[in-house]
DNA sequence: CCCGATTCCTGTAGGC
DNA sequence: TGCCTACAGGAATCGG
């Protein structure tokens, strides 16, 4: 499930292949995203050349002379670079053939990505227009997160998977980043005080870093724009450890379920 | 504005 | 073995 992680992985991986090159050709064999791909996406991309690969939040965007192309990867979707001519399968969804004979293929099983195409200022674009700060750049900092948390109710896991306060923090570090901050996910964000907030804010920073630096995090499906898994699952200290034992502790993993999605904790680090 | 619920989709896991 | 259901999740959108 890639979160800001993955992405970067992502774009990392897939980047020194793209750079500079001509696309040649534009396969689209499912249209219908999260929202429909351009029906003229291929009539605006052929002939272009990717001068940038960038990522804001958990978009990616491909940038030309005439626009960009943004991609987001949903829950389930992968970017991978592969040799021209390597027969498509089930759910890949789109293919950018490349001058240099290979191509830039999105594979979606769940659908919840989205292709689309941006003329003009990429970060005016209405879906990132009003995104939070990139949780790792220097506008996220103690002092943001705490004036985002004042006088709301919401517990703090979800407040911090609100794309308006920090982008790019989804389900898993959400509850990794409060483990290591030893909150609670329940506990109303308002109510923490601006020294626990700022532990927080460190504790998001670091895990984001440490997963990116262990390639992301491969529960089922992810693999990196090379095809290899992220390795940061062997460090989940709660995500999906429902009984086991803490790792730091030993007493069992809790998971509780806010807004319907599962939080798992522990019950004795965490307050 | 704030917040909770609903929606999209399909692979996988668990129950019988 | 196979069918059926529940569940997973990013984030827009709607309703209160």
């Amino acid at each position: 499930m890639p979160e800001l992680p993955e992405v970067e992985t992502t774009r990392r991986g897939i980047a020194p292949h793209l750079q500079d090159q001509r696309v040649d050709a534009v396969t689209v064999r499912q249209p219908r995203l999260r929202w429909p791909i351009p029906a003229d996406l291929a009539q605006r991309l052929k002939g272009q050349t990717i001068l940038a690969v960038k990522r804001r939040a958990k978009y990616l965007l491909l940038e030309t002379a005439k626009g960009h192309l943004l991609i987001h990867l949903g829950m389930s979707g992968s970017l991978r670079i592969l040799s021209a001519g390597t027969p498509a399968q089930k759910h890949d969804h789109l293919d950018l053939v490349l001058a240099n004979g290979r191509l830039l293929r999105l594979t979606d099983p769940r659908r919840f990505g989205a292709v689309l195409w941006c003329e003009g200022e990429p970060l005016a674009h209405e879906l990132l227009r009003s995104l939070g700060p990139e949780p790792l750049g220097s506008e996220f900092d103690p002092e943001h997160l705490y004036r985002a948390t004042r006088g709301r109710k919401i517990p703090i896991k979800q407040c911090i998977m609100d794309n308006k306060v920090v982008v790019g923090v989804g389900n898993i570090y959400a509850s990794e980043s409060l483990f290591l901050a030893g909150i609670r996910p329940g506990i109303a964000a308002g109510r923490l005080s601006r020294a626990r907030i700022e532990t927080l804010h460190g504790c998001i920073r670091q895990v984001l870093a440490a997963a990116i630096e262990q390639g992301g995090t491969t529960l089922r499906d992810f693999v990196g724009g090379d095809g290899k898994p992220g390795y940061f699952a062997q460090q989940l200290n709660v995500y999906g450890r429902e009984g086991e034992p803490c790792r730091v502790c030993g007493t069992a993993i809790r998971q509780i379920v806010q807004g319907q999605r599962s939080s798992w904790y522990c019950p004795h680090c965490q307050h």
